[in-house]
DNA sequence: AAGACATATAGACATATGCTTATATAACTA
DNA sequence: TAGTTATATAAGCATATGTCTATATGTCTT
C-alpha cells in the first residue's frame, strides 16, 4: 500500500469524533441519527464524518428501509482489529440510548 | 487510551511525508540530514514532522555527537509492527544515500 | 400524491496543518 | 575561542479540516 492511501486511512482515525464513532460500531451497527445522539453534534457533522470513514474503507453501509446501518469494515486493514481493541469501550453509551427509548427498531 | 490520545497518535501518522519517515526508520535508525537528502524537503520540515511523531510516542530520539538519530518507539502501541508491516519499504532510498556518500558515519 | 423522517450535499467560517525562510541553540573541531 | 555543522524554534502564508445552518435527495406512510 502506498503512503498516499496509508495517510488517508490514519487521517481517517486521526479525529476525537471518529474515534467515538468507530468504537461505538465495534459495539454494534448504528444509523446516523443513533449516532447524533450519541455524539451530541449536527446530523451534517456526522454524515460528513461517516463519509471520510467509507472513504478510506474503515466502515461499510447497509441500508434497511429509511435507515442507513453503518458498521466496521475490516477487509481492507488487517490489523484493523488489534487496533480496535485499545478504543475505550462505549457500550454503556448506547445503554443509555436504549434506556431512553431513543434505538431505532426496524423490522 | 481515551480518544483524543488515540486521534494523536493516528493523526501523527496520517501524513504522506510521516508515514515516509517511519517506514525508513523501519529499515534502520537515520538523523535529520539524512531525512531530508532522501525525502528531498526543507530541514525545518522534517524536524517538525519528527516532532510531532516524538510528541504520539511514535518515535524516540539518541544523541550521537553532533547528530541526534531517530527510531522507532513501539512501546505504546502494541499494534504498531502490525501496522508498519504495512508500510512500503523504502530501503532502496537508504541504499542510495550509501551509494552516493551522504551516509552518516560516528565512531 | 403529499407529508414526514433519514441522510447527503452546499456554502460559510474559524481553526489546524504543512510548508517555507530566518534565526536560535547545541555540539564538535581547529 | 571562533567557526562549522546539526537540529530546533519562530513567523508567515496557503491550504485543509471540522463545525454549523440551509437545502436537496431518498424512502416510507397515509
Amino acid at each position: 500500500m502506498d503512503a498516499e492511501q496509508l495517510a488517508e486511512c490514519f487521517k481517517a482515525m486521526g479525529d476525537r469524533t471518529r474515534i467515538q464513532i468507530l468504537a461505538l460500531l465495534k459495539v454494534e451497527d448504528l444509523c446516523v441519527c443513533e449516532l447524533v445522539e450519541i455524539l451530541g453534534i449536527s446530523q451534517p457533522s456526522v454524515s460528513q464524518h461517516i463519509r471520510k470513514l467509507k472513504n478510506a474503507k474503515l466502515v461499510k453501509e447497509r441500508r434497511q428501509g429509511k435507515w442507513i446501518f453503518y458498521s466496521l469494515d475490516g477487509s481492507l486493514y488487517p490489523y484493523i482489529h488489534a487496533v480496535l481493541d485499545t478504543f475505550p469501550d462505549l457500550r454503556e453509551k448506547i445503554e443509555e440510548l436504549k434506556t431512553n427509548g431513543q434505538k431505532v427498531v426496524c423490522d
